[in-house]
DNA sequence: GACATAAGTGTCTTATCGACACCATAATAG
DNA sequence: CTATTATGGTGTCGATAAGACACTTATGTC
């Protein structure tokens, strides 16, 4: 019956540029003294994890209000060479327009592409590519492809998204024929005029409700 | 920076005459004195989350070498009326044929359907719900199935585990040609002959690999 | 030998998914 | 002003998967 150190770590991700990024945060002290890993810290006594997942994405990223779910919990007792830590790891999604507070201290969060992710520190990076797996294995059966968007988005937009989630490019129509069938997409009367064609702009159908 | 209580609770499903059941252990401790409970208990400081859970069962369930994977993690900070205690909820799955070691005190684990539980201590109800959808979401693309029967089965038995746990019956010749046209099951040269008419034993094609 | 029980088998219809090419509109460059 | 360029928008065909549906066969039991 001993007690444990109980973190919470973010993966949270963003597409910038048509590419799928995650936040990281350059540690200054040891262990892995200037490695970067992912925003996270301690569970304290008295709040749910989720809370803390939150707590540490407000203090950490500068994020508020983004979509956050749990993704695994990673116990092994040599994850930490300080000792016993247990994490639960969440993943969040924010929209590339949505900016990140900058209160944050600047110098030390940076956005990588899930690509090619720096050395990281502890086991996180198997963290992120646990992440990166879920949301790819998600995508088509529930909504986190618009939790990357602003609240209103181009079908273009859309299927940059997923093709920046999955890491390949999809064929327009064959898109255009999944998401506007599925119903979960509503159309407005508004067009968004910048770049060529003016394209129609949609927002997510939340009648349909979200699907985790 | 503070250390919490971390348990881990598991699931144990198993099939008995065709109905989904879990396995409970009656709490004769306060609080929650005489209620059902999951089996689970708290995590070692130098075991990891799976091997805590798999000694759990073994000494609380008397289960060795049972299919075991990380469910959800459940933190809520009144979840415990003692205090603040985060669980690593997991699930496992058993045969009907292999028999729990009578090791564990007979008389206060049980067996319930899972469509008919008793008001269970803690949130232990969420986590038995959780535990259920999750293999119901599972069954389609993944071997959960398999786990759930001995090494030899019939398609019935295959399809009797499948009907358990979606709750509902399903086509005998659409059932039979999903499952062979995917090649996850081997035909074996012994027929059964126990029942009516022999039937056709196969076993788990261990060439595709477990897919979780 | 009649009956009860589970095993085993095929067709048709419908829905879904992937492959595939062209024109329209607006901004920008020359 | 017109040529270029970038993105928006649209339909068909074939393959595959999935659901609905009924009868015959082999064995044990009464």
């Amino acid at each position: 019956m001993s007690r444990l150190l109980v973190t919470v770590d973010i993966v949270l991700f963003t597409i910038r540029e048509r590419v799928l990024h995650v936040l990281l945060i350059r540690r200054l002290a040891r262990p892995f003294e200037n490695r970067y890993a992912l925003p996270g810290g301690f569970v304290l006594e008295d709040e749910s994890l989720e809370a803390a997942a939150a707590r540490e994405l407000r203090e950490e990223a500068g994020v508020e209000k983004v979509y956050l779910e749990q993704l695994y919990s990673f116990g092994d007792p040599k994850r930490d060479p300080r000792g016993r830590v247990v994490t639960v790891a969440y993943y969040a999604l924010v929209s590339e327009t949505q900016p990140l507070r900058a209160g944050s201290d600047a110098s030390v969060a940076a956005w990588f592409p899930v690509a090619q992710l720096p050395t990281l520190a502890f086991d996180h990076r198997k963290i992120v590519e646990c992440a990166h797996q879920r949301i790819r294995n998600k995508l088509d059966y529930t909504n986190v492809g618009f939790e990357l968007l602003p609240e209103m988005f181009t079908l273009g937009d859309l299927q940059l998204v997923h093709e920046a989630i999955v890491g390949q490019a999809l064929d327009k129509r064959n898109f255009r024929r999944k998401i506007t069938q599925k119903a979960i997409v509503k159309p407005l009367k508004e067009w968004r005029k910048t770049g060529r064609k003016p394209a129609q702009l949609f927002r997510f159908s939340d009648e349909v409700g979200h699907i985790h």
